[in-house]
DNA sequence: GTCTCTGCAAAGTTTTTGCAGTCCC
DNA sequence: GGGACTGCAAAAACTTTGCAGAGAC
């Protein structure tokens, strides 16, 4: 199901604007990089979006949309669906239980909450399936980072 | 900040049996992986456990231990914490939203509810550092999963 | 003794980087 | 024309796999 069109032609318009406001340049192949990734709410990976552009732009190559993606990502035009970069991390907790995720350096702590533990499963995600846990995630900037960057100042 | 002691032992001796139930060996390398991880709050990665064990166990290799932390995962008895398998994928909607994640196929869906945009921030989350967004992780089977579970019966 | 598990090595995936040419501004 | 961007290729980072020997039961 892709976005309505209004939606994503407010979607592209906003990420050109801010492409030319940070002084970038407006090529080609970043165009439609943006144009596939505004059109679609499947969350799609880089191989997909680099498929789905080559057949406009046959030419285009794998690591244009990888720097493409994180240039709008770095823009805070996108986001990246996993919040934790990097390799794997494994947690020992059964227990119900929440992340605080730092965004800068990968810090992840466990939050204990109840209110957070019985969140009631909204009627939209009980149409797509089957709703077993419920997750919620903090990100923020964790206590070293929020001094690293005080420092730098 | 290491776990406790006594909610250590009792997640090894827990791990421990349910490995004799699954009718693995506990071997050398398997006992000291899950002494590791069942000791750390601090949802390491694979290398981090690797480096830990093998201050105990010298001879132990990289794959060892990929393969101890999947089996574990594998039998439940701890999780990874990035629910999203695979590649990094993008999200062009900007506005505060939640996903429905499929935990068999991968496929992620956008989720649209109020209560869940303004879940109070835990007092515990604020002390570990600034919250900046909050987002929460419906895990389950989709539609099209339970379809295909159902012919296999 | 049997059969699983481990270590080693090699390969597979995903992502990043260096460089020379291209093309936006 | 200048400088950022692209495509290519190579490398880096992460993870999986095949095989022969080691060790749990």
């Amino acid at each position: 199901m892709p976005v309505g069109d209004e939606d994503s032609q407010r979607r592209i318009d906003a990420m050109i604007a801010a492409l030319r406001a940070a002084g970038l340049r407006l090529t080609h192949q970043r165009l439609e990089v943006t144009r596939e990734i505004a059109a679609s709410d499947e969350h799609p990976g880089v191989e997909r979006v680099f498929r789905a552009v080559r057949v406009r732009v046959p030419t285009i190559s794998l690591d244009t949309v990888y720097r493409t993606l994180a240039t709008l990502a770095d823009l805070g035009l996108v986001s990246r669906v996993t919040a934790t970069p990097g390799p794997v991390r494994y947690d020992a907790n059964r227990a119900p239980h929440h992340h605080f995720v730092c965004t800068r350096c990968g810090l992840i702590r466990d939050v204990e909450n109840h209110v957070l533990d019985e969140l009631p499963v909204p009627v939209s995600a009980e149409a797509l399936g089957r709703v077993e846990s419920v997750e919620v995630q903090l990100l923020g900037v964790c206590g070293d980072c929020q001094r690293k960057e005080a420092e730098h100042v």
